[in-house]
DNA sequence: CCGATGTCAGGTAAACTGATATCC
DNA sequence: CGGATATCAGTTTACCTGACATCG
């Protein structure tokens, strides 16, 4: 079965017959799919009253376990957007109720950022929406599989995790 | 060799014991080597003096062969943009003299956007250090896993590229 | 006083929306 | 005249930058 990836590998051979493209038959699926990714994700969490940068913010305080609180400047290591952004963040967040801000009673000019109950609700609710959108696009491959793809992901992926930035 | 996924999954495993976040394993890979590719785009594009959506609509007349000129029409079914977009991108392409404007013959409400010979060398040039990029990045495998995840990532993107939209 | 934390105001960049002129 | 093509003006969105107040 001939994908649009197909299609433009084959453009560019025609095009540029003195190159080798064999790496976009690898990458260029892993751009394009993501591109569908992020749109089955924003899908998800629209039916959830919630936009794709909210979700960051408030799966990164649902994972640091009870009681869901974290410092702005540990919240933007994880999610890789510079402070005035996540100042902004944090108060569009805060005045939909789903987090508050806290004094950090060990440092004056820090602050704590915590899940209200609503917040955490709607995290859990949203991924659970987010892993079964993803369960259907997997569908189409056994767990064996998965495991595989998982791995040769992993190999490409680890230069990238193990050096910062 | 641990990666950031399998430290998201480990969170999640802990945090939700109730949920199966297996899929993460697969499509947050996606995510992430995506967004770290976007990087290496980004950074592979501007040492040749171009942005990613300029490669995207120079490589598009590129491909399209000689004399390398396509309408807006088809240009914006290619790049997934509106068409006010386009006609701004069109417009700034042009004033660096990397696109031109032609009447289009056959249809006078039409315009043809047509690849200058700068245009031409420079979606040459940006696509030769992509290419350099992704066999640095693809590196870490071998021929035989190459053609394997291109093989299942060709599966899991076919249900999108061929329902439109 | 230096460095770190978080906030704020202002600016940027690129996209979208809706209305419009032109033409098939 | 209805539908298509491309453009334009205006708005939106989300981010960044740089200055600032506060505090360890």
């Amino acid at each position: 079965m001939e994908d649009e990836v197909d299609r433009l590998v084959a453009a560019w051979r025609r095009e540029r017959p003195d190159l080798d493209v064999e790496p976009l038959e690898v990458l260029s699926r892993v751009s394009r799919l993501a591109r569908h990714l992020d749109r089955a994700r924003r899908l998800a969490f629209t039916e959830h009253g919630l936009e794709s940068w909210e979700f960051d913010v408030l799966t990164a305080l649902r994972r640091a376990g009870t009681p869901y609180q974290l410092s702005p400047g540990q919240l933007l290591t994880q999610t890789l957007v510079t402070s005035g952004t996540m100042t902004n963040r944090i108060d569009r967040l805060a005045k939909k109720g789903l987090v508050e801000r806290l004094p950090d009673p060990s440092d004056r000019r820090g602050v704590l950022v915590r899940l209200t109950d609503e917040g955490k609700d709607r995290a859990d609710q949203a991924l659970a929406g987010l892993l079964a959108q993803e369960r259907a696009i997997l569908g189409e491959l056994t767990r064996a599989q998965r495991v595989e793809l998982a791995g040769l992901l992993r190999q490409l992926t680890a230069p990238f995790d193990n050096i910062p930035g």
